[in-house]
DNA sequence: CGTACGTTTGATCTTTCTCAATAATGGTGG
DNA sequence: CCACCATTATTGAGAAAGATCAAACGTACG
């Protein structure tokens, strides 16, 4: 099986598997599915608010966000995704999107047509079961960004915005333990966590002055991860990956 | 059929049907499905964070929100739910609870115990879609409130839950246009939108002061409909009952 | 090697919070 | 039915977190 030949949804099906065990059978529909590579730059859109959702980009390179605006043109981001993930199930089963895709940085996406992936989703109960998982955590975690940004202050939002993406990007392999690149701008990082990046910019500062991380351009070292967990109250709980909680060490 | 004999399941079974139809045989098997009537109080529990969702609620009268704590014990309250809604599919799949779930006033609910649940959704494909979409509109209202908690000011932010707490009665008949009961006291009110009851009393009285609405305990009026939209930048889309759109004159 | 974008800094301003007290309300037991 | 108590709503004064405005500084990369 070479790897140039591999079939990029292998990634999706692996995703998949992490919460719903899946057939021989599945796997293979899953693979079967059509699809169309897409490179996208930074800011590139894979879906905008208003229009009708087609078709499923999965992410296999880069990293993407949700957000949404104000009447008023002020912006929230709602989401990061990391690669693998799959970025328009919470929109393919309605008429209409809510909200906007769109990369973060440049990368590579597999679109996949909304018909037999619907179908599919509707035929391989496994599949469908896994589908239905992912979008519960994936709302969960929305439910987690409206109390952090609802209850609680500049400091521990961010924090809590850093460990969340340093054990997703962990528990999947992406990066070593405590050492990541947060791949935003600092105006990208007040948009999600309801600030402005003047403040931002002075909280990172704030973190860094008490040891808590270490910043060198958009990379971030936890300097003790049982610390930046405690301001960022962070509980992986709502992520629903139960078995990354002993896979890796970082609890 | 008289109406003290009906399935209460009935109520879900419209309430799946209004964004996915479902053929007789679909329907039967959703009033098939065993289930317990129980009253609760207010601020009674259906599911408590961490707990294993082994039962779904459907709310039958009375009003029940989700809600989860920070370490520190700040409330955020994530939704509302209002007669009709199922109150656990969030939840149906996932190992343990993230948040809970609680009446915010006196009702009546019905259990239904998950495995049969569970069953129907994945065989019976209408029902399972139905599910599917109802979890992704939950799914959106979450995003609408972390851009609404996030990125817009106290009165627009109370605006807005006041307009989509009426939109959602109005549309689903339970209450005349631009009057109704709001069902929560000032504090789970600033809870919702990440303020203080303090500050969500002066709001409110702000409101009232300029025109926009009418209270008297806790009825709201809407003088017009057209100004506290407005305030609220408050856009239906995102609930993607496009049907109502037309049905309710709220627009 | 200059330009656009992102980061950093300082000063000032505003929104919202905090703390504390008072007033209204509704529900309950007698 | 009434008095009492707990909860909720309201008000005021002062404090604080975070926003705003404006400018300077870095740095990637075309």
């Amino acid at each position: 099986m070479d790897s140039a030949t591999e079939n990029p949804l292998q990634l999706l099906v692996r995703r998949l598997e992490m919460h719903q065990a899946l057939t021989a059978e599945d796997r293979a529909a899953v693979l079967g599915l059509p699809y169309k590579l897409r490179r996208l730059e930074a800011q590139g859109y894979t879906l905008r608010e208003g229009d009708r959702p087609d078709r499923c980009a999965v992410l296999l390179s880069g990293y993407a966000f949700r957000h949404k605006l104000t009447g008023e043109g002020a912006r929230q981001i709602m989401a990061i995704h990391i690669p693998g993930e799959a970025l328009d199930f919470q929109n393919m089963f309605l008429e209409e999107s809510d909200h906007n895709v769109q990369m973060l940085t440049r990368g590579l996406i597999a679109e996949i047509p909304r018909p037999p992936l619907e179908e599919l989703v509707l035929t391989y109960p496994n599949v469908g079961r896994a589908v239905l998982i992912f979008t519960l955590v994936e709302a969960s975690i929305f439910r987690e960004w409206t109390l952090n940004i609802g209850r609680r202050d500049s400091r521990s939002r961010i924090a809590h915005l850093l460990c969340e993406f340093a054990y997703r990007l962990t528990a999947h392999g992406l990066t070593p333990e405590g050492l990541y690149e947060l791949p935003m701008t600092q105006e990208q990082l007040a948009d999600a966590t309801g600030l402005t990046s003047v403040h931002v910019n002075r909280v990172l500062q704030g973190l860094q002055r008490d040891g808590l991380i270490e910043r060198e351009r958009r990379m971030i070292r936890f300097v003790s991860w049982e610390r930046i967990r405690d301001v960022g109250d962070f509980n992986p709980r709502y992520l629903h990956a139960r078995e990354f909680h002993e896979r890796i060490a970082l609890t």
